[in-house]
DNA sequence: CATGAATGAGCTTTCATTCAT
DNA sequence: GATGAATGAAAGCTCATTCAT
């Protein structure tokens, strides 16, 4: 398969996918916008799982590529700043690849689709582990409390990233595309975010332990 | 259409929906499971779309009947007690009702989809807006800090209680019923979650405001 | 079947089926409309069949009923004069009762169809025949050439009264039921139409019997 | 598509509407007989209604072409001879395409129809529109009266037109098909009709003119 | 390898008719 | 006699997949 018809399908696919969810996506459509044959296409995929699986993985790929630099120097910046780093670029991220974004928010969303059990036996790690690894190492380093459920917070920072990025989504779709606006509004969305996770949003200090 | 048969279709079709979503249900497979003829059915609904908002409506108002008890007092709990109560009878309701609870998660999760906008047509309010009037009342109270943005806490904070509840199913999920195994875990986690929500997870007090 | 009941039926159906023909006439809406029993109507009538042709019966006896008046004296007109009348009469009876008429349209126009046959089998003469004996009546008056074909000449005077009611139909549907000017225009248009029966629409006279 | 599948589908589809008309026309009936699967059928048309229209589209085309020697050189026959040899290969056209007769005859005779409506906005012309321009002309040279409302008698031929090919159909269904026997009788039933439009039927000469 | 016509099980929905109450 | 819930065959249409060319 030619490098150029298979970006020109992942493209459209990524765009299919993301608009319609899994089921509803139509192979006709694909094939229709790509103007390639039907026939072509399932020479290039098994069938349609088949053409989502790959793609999933290459979003994965693309993305754990976009956020790699933050683990170049992992020690150097603590729990919170590298979180911090993480929402930052999955927003930065899901402003420039929408698509890719919205694809794999369906699949974040669709965990009881048959599909999803399929990706997993595939080995494809999502999110949350990269969290837990890192939790874990906050906590060894006393940045984060050690009376938390690991499984529990990193699923939940998990779901905070998908939220923060359809928050997102929602309230600038229709603006002029102001590329700096965007970034004061979200940078401030996310330190937000951040500082909620990091001192929740109570007035009072935390229990007895402000005073030792 | 008596009440038996209410029932029966409505069970039926809420695992449908449940475990297909809306556009993957099927009439079919309902009214199969169901044993009636498939005339009958459309005798009952007028088609998919008028059984789902029916069925979403429906669950909408067992669920408020289910925490409406909460809202009695409303004066007499500080915005953190109130939460953790919603919390708890989310899980409790989602406990009871899994199919039930299924199913809005995916109303929840497919905002995108027409029949979403169907419903709001319809005046049913998402959860999002109690948290709203919440938080302003807890702000007014100074019992939540007044520099967070309203809708994004509100939206983050709704999407941590789906974010719970699908960490429960997907932790209890297989385990044998163990009904007071199960409380005493489900109290932990949100404890730990309000815990979360109220001080963050930090080690470190907020900011310069704790020596005022 | 009590009366009030048996006349509340015949207008309700008969405006169905003027409203959407015979196949797409549904008994559903029948039965709505007239707030009776679906079992009911199946008490009264075997079938949609036996309803249409119950129907076709009435209105032709009723039709026949509105235009007998002008065969009390069949001798004292001649035979372009007592078309004339049917005609008018016809068109009368059209505007007086539209769905009726209509209803007795959609059969004239789809004699192919099953259901003509079983009307024919009953017995139900057509409007074809009385102009049979009228002409055979005029020509034995010289009223009429001689040189026509009976059959044909009929069956053509049969189309164009339908054609000149839907003539009259599309023409004033919309306009404002001032009875007066509805009676001078169709009088107008049918004396038209008696001229074209009469005398064609050539300026020139007929073939060589100018002369005689 | 194949010409011979298209001609095989057309013509399988033109026998089915003019057997059932649009509304009782089944696609399943019409790809049984084609031997083609219903999702093939479905490939060629994107509707019932886009078969409909192409084949009315289609027909009118053909119907045009047969009669179009006719309009060649307008100007030498009168109105009289022209409209002759419309109905004369209105009917041959009949006799020759039985079927995409009825189905024309169909459509002309269901305008309330919603795809008649379809139709028009297509920009098909209908066979009233051609008698209205010969009309006028005619009565410009002075072959027509001039006393006559142009719409109704061009809506009046036009009924007669279909009227005789009905008459033909009805009359000659079940005879061997013995096309001389054939073109004897309908010459001269046309030539009546002619006669008819001409010279009506009466035996009187038209009014005043009598006595020029 | 490329093509796209062919496939057919599946979908949602309709409606005349029946029959137990 | 009255009722209306129950019926199920049949309708129009979709779409992932196959396969002969």
């Amino acid at each position: 398969m030619p490098e150029e018809k298979r970006q020109l399908i992942e493209k459209v696919a990524i765009r299919e996918f993301a608009a319609f969810g899994y089921d509803k996506a139509g192979v006709n459509r694909i094939v229709e916008q790509c103007k390639i044959a039907k026939g072509s296409f399932y020479q290039y995929f098994e069938d349609k799982k088949d053409l989502f699986l790959y793609l999933i993985t290459r979003v994965g790929e693309k993305k754990l590529k976009f956020i790699s630099p933050i683990f170049q120097n992992p020690g150097q910046y603590d729990f919170f700043t590298l979180i911090r780093q993480l929402f930052m670029s999955g927003i930065k991220f899901a402003a420039d690849n929408p698509e890719v974004t919205l694809m794999g928010n369906w699949m974040f969303k669709n965990k009881s689709h048959p599909i999803y059990n399929e990706m997993v036996d595939m080995g494809l790690k999502n999110a949350q582990n990269i969290y837990t690894g890192l939790l874990e190492q906050a906590i060894s380093r006393s940045e984060v409390r050690a009376d938390i459920d690991l499984n529990f917070v990193s699923h939940t920072i998990s779901s905070m990233n998908i939220s923060v990025i359809e928050y997102y989504f929602q309230n600038v779709k229709g603006e002029e595309p102001d590329i700096r606006k965007f970034d004061e509004g979200i940078i401030e969305t996310v330190d937000l975010l951040i500082d909620f996770i990091k001192y929740g949003i109570g007035t009072q200090k935390k229990g007895g332990n402000d005073n030792d």
